[in-house]
DNA sequence: TAGCTTCTACACCGATCGGTGTAGTTTAGC
DNA sequence: GCTAAACTACACCGATCGGTGTAGAAGCTA
């Protein structure tokens, strides 16, 4: 609700505050997670919440915000690496996708497991708090992928329509149903054989020299 | 737990309490969903229900189980509608892409906000109703859509290694983003424009002719 | 040292919720 | 029409939780 905040309290307390409440809304979900319990992850007083947060809900938008960015952050980079410079598409697209993956099961993955919480209380998430995360999390990291993939296709690797399309359709082959089911993704041999067919499936459909 | 149940209460009675739960569990969460309000939606005294459920997980597994098995084998019968007989294949998947879209905003919708809470609430569903989920849902109609794809292959239509990896993919090109975010579903144009596009970057990939 | 802000510990309130006990009413099957 | 099972209404318990009040300790600034 209040968007200008002005920086009430210590900032390492509520640095401290998000990451703990981070942690427990991951895993617990908005209802489950108990305010004590965030505290006490926290290292901090029930009291001291209070302190920073007018409400749970605003702590939860706050965390939403911030775990967002964070993310949101890290996937522009591994475009940037990967797909600036592109020598053999094919390989470089998989270990784009491998290092795209990676980022799921390292210390960013308790953000996924927020995005599903947010994905199942979808009607009890403040419209403001959802279209936030659509706006900076998935569009901002698609619409940047499209750029890459705009720039490749202007080079001739690539032939598509809409970029944002095809850049959604990397993404979702990329990281197949992990996203829903984040087991697996620790056999390094599977994860990799994933990525690869999912990037012949996508170049296959979109590279020039075959297509119809 | 309990496997085998002796069909206590009367049945017309158990449907509408499962209906009922699986409405206020799909928009609610499992949390949230409190049992009174249950026993209302149902018509049904809160007593009732532990006549014919021990416990809230009791209802929430049998509640996962019935309507898995429901959407299931209204997966099956799309699949085995569109893709038994086929004469052009890309036209053909389709129509085959429309209805199964089609199904996330019929009567069945519940089920996927459903899956939404149960993804979400991995860390407190219990382990049995997960894998039980898991097999008899998206596993199933996998597996029943590979089989499709690797007879259409078969007639020299489609080339691939691991049919079962491409069902997985024409899954996910087909319903997108959807699964995630289910608004943008009530426009015609745009939803067929989605599912167009993503048959054929799934046809590009696997269509023996493009194949190089 | 003085003064201000922040943090902590703790007790507390009101509401919600899962689950039970009970007594009485309805319904199904013989 | 009788009996037993199933259902209803209602009161109730214990636990949890969001949020507040308060009094004092800790830390920063001058």
């Amino acid at each position: 609700m209040t968007g200008a905040r002005k920086a009430a309290g210590q900032p390492d307390k509520r640095r401290a505050i998000v990451a703990g409440a981070l942690k427990l809304f991951a895993r617990d979900g908005y209802t489950r997670a108990a305010l004590d319990a965030i505290a006490a992850e926290a290292g901090v007083s029930n009291r001291t919440i209070y302190n920073h947060f007018t409400d749970k809900a605003d702590l939860f938008q706050a965390v939403i915000q911030d775990s967002t960015e964070r993310v949101a952050s890290t996937m522009v980079d591994i475009i940037d690496r990967h797909l600036t410079k592109v020598a053999d598409l094919e390989s470089d697209l998989i270990d784009f996708g491998v290092a795209w993956l990676g980022v799921l099961t390292s210390d960013l993955a308790p953000h996924f497991a927020l995005i599903r919480q947010i994905n199942a209380e979808q009607e009890h998430v403040p419209p403001a708090a959802l279209q936030l995360w659509r706006r900076t999390g998935p569009q901002h990291t698609r619409h940047e992928l499209a750029q890459r993939l705009r720039r490749i296709a202007e080079r001739g690797d690539l032939a598509m329509d809409d970029p944002a399309r095809a850049a959604g359709h990397l993404m979702l082959l990329i990281s197949a149903d992990n996203l829903a089911d984040p087991r697996d993704l620790h056999d390094q041999r599977e994860t990799r054989a994933m990525i690869t067919a999912g990037v012949q499936a996508f170049l296959h459909g979109y590279a020039r020299q075959i297509r119809r």
